[in-house]
RNA sequence: GGCGAGAUAGCAAAAUGGUUAUGCAGCGGAUUGCAAAUCCGCCUAUCCCAGUUCGAUUCUGGGUCUCGCCUCCA
């Protein structure tokens, strides 16, 4: 039985999908006026790690995670490019996609754009209006009016005075209570036509909030399962969301919220104001994606995770252990999917119920290393393949071993070829048995980061 | 100030009311021409103080420290 750490009862809790065998599933993503940094990363790996093992575990699994493609960012950041809205948005998009993939994280079902749906968004904020929900501020925004919505709060744990007493909630002479959120927002005479909609309360755009209830709504109807993304979105974004939902349809919104950690930097949020960010693409320069992949996972989705170079250079180590493991042992031929798997295999029965514990991935990577202990012991072409099959449930070890261990980075001295002339002129040196010129061969290569491995069947390499 | 999360060995990171986490690093052995890889063995832990208990790293209370949210944030 599948448990899962719901941010809403602030406990593990049993899950159950609305409708047997389904599972519908909504995470925030990305505002795109920038590339994705290390943070974002987490989230896109985080909830395809999600999706994929509700997949393996059976599940009809539709999976939407929405790009905001209109907020006060981006118009800024057009604007200070010269650049349309819809330029500016595609091409991060794109880059989105490219980091995405480089990551090995599935596609979403579905990837709405705000923009397209704001038919929807003003649909649900007639629908608000109607329920009392919303009001017409003088200055032309439409509000939510927090107060007339009960169970404002219990999402984050916070109460409507707490979060009044606070010295940082601003006070604003237009809102009825200082923490009404805007759903529709007056157009502005210095902001472009393309950020301007009509609707029955004049030429405007919407809110931040309103779009992940429409689209979760449209895509996924009015009630569903999980509802993901940073522990950051936690307040105001979800707790407007659930305020918005639950106040348009007068129904249950989310059954499930999970929310993963942050990445940090020297213990601190890695974060765009305190400038300590490194980008997706930054780090693939210097790091292999599955690497970045692995060390994400390597750690429990909820808990902090804190990036240096040091803990890259330990996940490549590990995960070369892994596939050092695979490619000394020929894999059973087996056809993908889990249906293969036997779950009764002590190491697949580990691996299964630490995922099914709120996606225990360090344990069941633990499991892993494990079966990679056995793998290299037994050389048993079974064990190698489970091997696979189990980490590809988490998007892992799907290459070609020699691939990942002779790939990265290059520094460009030598190539396949020149290294293999090497390979052999040492081996040449050691039949004759000139070993002081073997060793001079391995240490030089060993300069350039290459090294070389005697085994029965030959000398093989990797990059160190 | 309000609310919440956490403190595990040199580093990273799980779990558990008593019994091996796991990876990297380190030490010893096997293997190797020597290495590397691999295998076998070993070493280093549970922030502090009370309490509950036959027994607590694990539960309870207090303390210290760290981090997060309360403003855009994944």
């Amino acid at each position: 039985m599948l448990k899962i750490y719901n941010t809403l009862a602030r406990d593990k809790q049993d899950f159950i999908p609305i409708t047997p065998n389904t599972v519908r599933m909504y995470v925030c993503g990305m505002t795109v006026y920038d590339y994705c940094h290390l943070g974002h990363a987490r989230v896109m790996v985080v909830f395809d790690m999600v999706y994929r093992w509700l997949k393996a575990s059976g599940y009809d699994v539709t999976y939407v995670r929405n790009i905001t493609d209109i907020d006060d960012k981006i118009i800024k950041r057009a604007a200070q490019n010269k650049e349309s809205i819809h330029a500016l948005t595609q091409r991060f998009i794109d880059a989105m996609h490219e980091d995405a993939d480089a990551l090995g994280v599935q596609r979403p079902d579905h990837e709405p754009r705000a923009t397209q749906y704001v038919p929807q968004m003003l649909d649900m904020i007639a629908k608000l209006e109607a329920n009392g929900l919303a009001y017409r501020a003088a200055d032309g925004d439409v509000n939510y009016a927090v107060r007339k919505f009960e169970g404002y709060g219990k999402l984050s744990g916070k109460s409507l005075e707490d979060l009044r007493a606070g010295e940082r909630v601003e006070v604003a002479e237009n809102k009825h209570d200082p923490l009404d959120f805007v759903l529709w927002k007056h157009a502005r005479e210095d902001e472009a036509e393309e950020v301007k909609w009509n609707s029955k309360w004049g030429r405007g755009r919407p809110g931040w909030h309103i779009e992940c209830s429409a689209m979760g709504a449209e895509l996924l109807g009015k009630h569903f399962d999980i509802h993901g993304g940073g522990a950051d979105l936690q307040f105001p974004h979800h707790e407007n969301e659930i305020a918005q939902s639950e106040g348009a349809h007068q129904c249950g919104f989310v059954n499930y919220w999970m929310h993963n950690g942050f990445v940090n930097v020297d213990k601190e949020k890695m974060s765009k104001s305190l400038g300590n960010f490194f980008t997706i693409r930054e780090v693939l320069k210097k790091y292999d994606a599955e690497v970045v992949r692995f060390f994400i996972l390597r750690a429990h989705y909820r808990s902090p995770l804190n990036y240096s170079d040091a803990h890259l250079d330990d996940a490549k180590g590990a995960l070369t252990r892994l596939y050092t493991a695979l490619k000394a042992t020929p894999l059973r031929p087996l056809a993908a999917g889990t249906a293969l798997i036997d779950w009764s295999t002590p190491h697949a029965a580990r691996f299964k119920a630490a995922m099914d514990d709120d996606f225990n991935t360090p344990e069941a990577v633990a499991a892993l290393f494990d079966l990679a202990n056995e793998v290299n012991r037994s050389q048993s072409a079974a064990a190698a393949a489970l091997m696979k099959i189990l980490a590809g449930t988490l998007g892992l070890l799907q290459r070609d071993p020699s691939e990942f261990l002779q790939g990265g980075a290059s520094d460009g001295v030598l190539d396949d070829a020149g290294i293999n002339t090497q390979i052999q002129a040492r081996i040449a040196a050691k039949q004759t048995k000139n070993f002081a010129e073997a060793d001079r061969i391995r240490k030089e290569l060993l300069g350039v980061g290459i090294v070389l491995e005697d085994s029965a069947s030959g000398t093989t390499w990797r990059r160190a």
